[in-house]
DNA sequence: GGAATATAGTTTCAGCTGAAACTATTTGCA
DNA sequence: TGCAAATAGTTTCAGCTGAAACTATATTCC
């Protein structure tokens, strides 16, 4: 906290309980995770015409065919709606396409098309060099405190899901 | 990577490049920071009936009071948007006062009312408590690493923003 | 077999969001 | 002084989002 100016409000120092949001790890956590995204879905969107749910979409369809819609949410952490959307939108561009599964016909099966196939082939690439960009200056010690860190983060969060009046 | 079951598809395992949405350090982060915000959100929605951008904005005028909206704005990595629309519901509800700065008219001069105070008081030790909560299980140098990755990721972002074309 | 329940997926609705346009005020500068 | 440009903040508009309702199909259980 090298520019904090102090507050100048009696309130603020006295009486009042204190938080600084630059250090509150939820905001810090949430600012550069957004950060990420709207740089990454501004490249897509400009290169591609693509957001980031068409985006996590195609990726888990190149890379698991097959998929149902279910599935699809799943593996994305999006929620149903999203993936109905976003599959209405692939499918309008005939980046997706659909089948219905044999067995049960309530269920859809997914799989890129030859055109979705070649974002893919493009769109790929560019995440991982974003990443690596991204990590440019970690060392490969602070890339696996990194992946630890973040697994325990979302570990710890299902304990915390209902803790609502014990603090 | 223990339970990946492999892809069936030879378009998954042959000729096309490779990306496990679950090993993508921007999907990670953003599943891990968008899931605690929604805990938190919905805390503070039940027991305050505030946003989160609502919130952002009580904690820093809770410890800068006087800010302008503008500054609340730089404070809270939120746009003037959200913090104009923010500031109407939280003046609608006397959380928050608006004065007009004496020099410059343009300017307002934001604070709590005694209203807000309350509820800062309020939700500033549940929020640490929660920040607590999700750390229970970091040791103290986890949490320093921790601290010291997200300075690095936010730092990396300013190069990051405008390498388009770059791969 | 057939009613009750569950599941896959879509649509509707109401609220949120950012970009751009807008108003009001101030600053810069001829 | 007075006009152009900049700044603070609000409003409008169009698109996105999740919850809940809905359709269609499948499963359970009598």
């Amino acid at each position: 906290m090298s520019t904090a100016p102090a507050a100048a409000d009696p309130h603020a120092t006295h009486a009042h309980a204190q938080l600084d949001l630059e250090h509150f790890l939820p905001y810090r956590l949430s600012v550069v995770s957004n950060r990420i995204s709207q740089i990454i879905a501004d490249t897509y969107a400009r290169r591609f015409g693509i957001g980031i749910t068409e985006w996590r979409m195609i990726a888990v369809l190149g890379r698991e065919p097959g998929l149902s819609a279910n599935g699809v949410a799943e593996r994305t952490a999006m929620d149903k709606v999203a993936v109905s959307r976003a599959l209405a939108r692939l499918m309008e561009r005939a980046l997706v396409q659909r089948d219905t599964h044999g067995d049960d016909r309530r269920r859809s099966v997914l799989e890129l098309s030859e055109a979705g196939y070649r974002i893919y082939d493009e769109v790929v690439p560019l995440a991982l060099a974003r990443e690596r960009a991204l990590l440019a200056h970690f060392s490969d010690e602070e890339k696996r405190q990194l992946d630890t860190l973040l697994d325990k983060l979302a570990q710890g969060l299902h304990g915390l899901a209902h803790g609502d009046d014990a603090a």
